[in-house]
DNA sequence: CGGTTTTGACCCGCGC
DNA sequence: GCGCGGGTCAAAACCG
């Protein structure tokens, strides 16, 4: 397996800290729920025989373009990776993370485009049940903020 | 040592 | 029915 870009080889622990805007981050909030052309497993109108515990999981669906460098963006969670995968119209695989609570099931990709590989998009899937880490959550509320306050040049 | 990343295999829905 | 594309699992490697 050789193709994996150089950001994956060589920082896969480096996690940017929201706080420090040491590089420009521009970040726009839009919601996908695009389901049309393709089946891309995005929406499960309905479960099917049955097959495991289904439950509603893929609900809440958010997603975010950000201009950065770093992939990993510190939202105040806990994600453990379980999976990479190559997109098709992607040069760039799509990592699937997965929130490390008991009993919070929520997932998260993220996908960097092929296009413009300054732009990484992190989409949210589920709702967390579980508080975030003691103050952590100035993360998340930072991204918040750098998202609707960021002015392009 | 424990948690997490890594990576190939496997599964599933759909189109041909 | 098979192949394609995407999503998940699981075992070993890896790092604190």
């Amino acid at each position: 397996m050789e193709g994996p870009p150089a950001y994956f080889h060589g920082n896969s622990t480096d996690r940017i800290k929201v706080g420090t805007n040491n590089q420009p981050l521009e970040t726009t909030n839009k919601n996908i729920f695009e389901g049309g052309s393709r089946s891309s497993g995005y929406e499960i109108s309905k479960v099917k025989s049955g097959k495991k515990r289904d439950k509603e999981s893929r609900m809440h669906r958010y997603a975010f373009q950000t201009r950065s460098q770093v992939d990993i963006l510190d939202d105040g969670y806990r994600w453990r990776k379980y999976g990479q995968k190559a997109v098709k119209n992607s040069k760039f695989p799509r990592s699937y993370y997965r929130c490390t609570h008991k009993g919070c099931n929520v997932k998260k990709q993220i996908q960097r485009l092929s296009k413009d590989e300054e732009i990484v998009v992190t989409t949210y899937e589920g709702m967390h049940i579980h508080p975030l880490e003691n103050n952590a959550a100035h993360s998340f509320e930072q991204i918040f903020r750098q998202i609707q306050t960021y002015a392009p040049p």
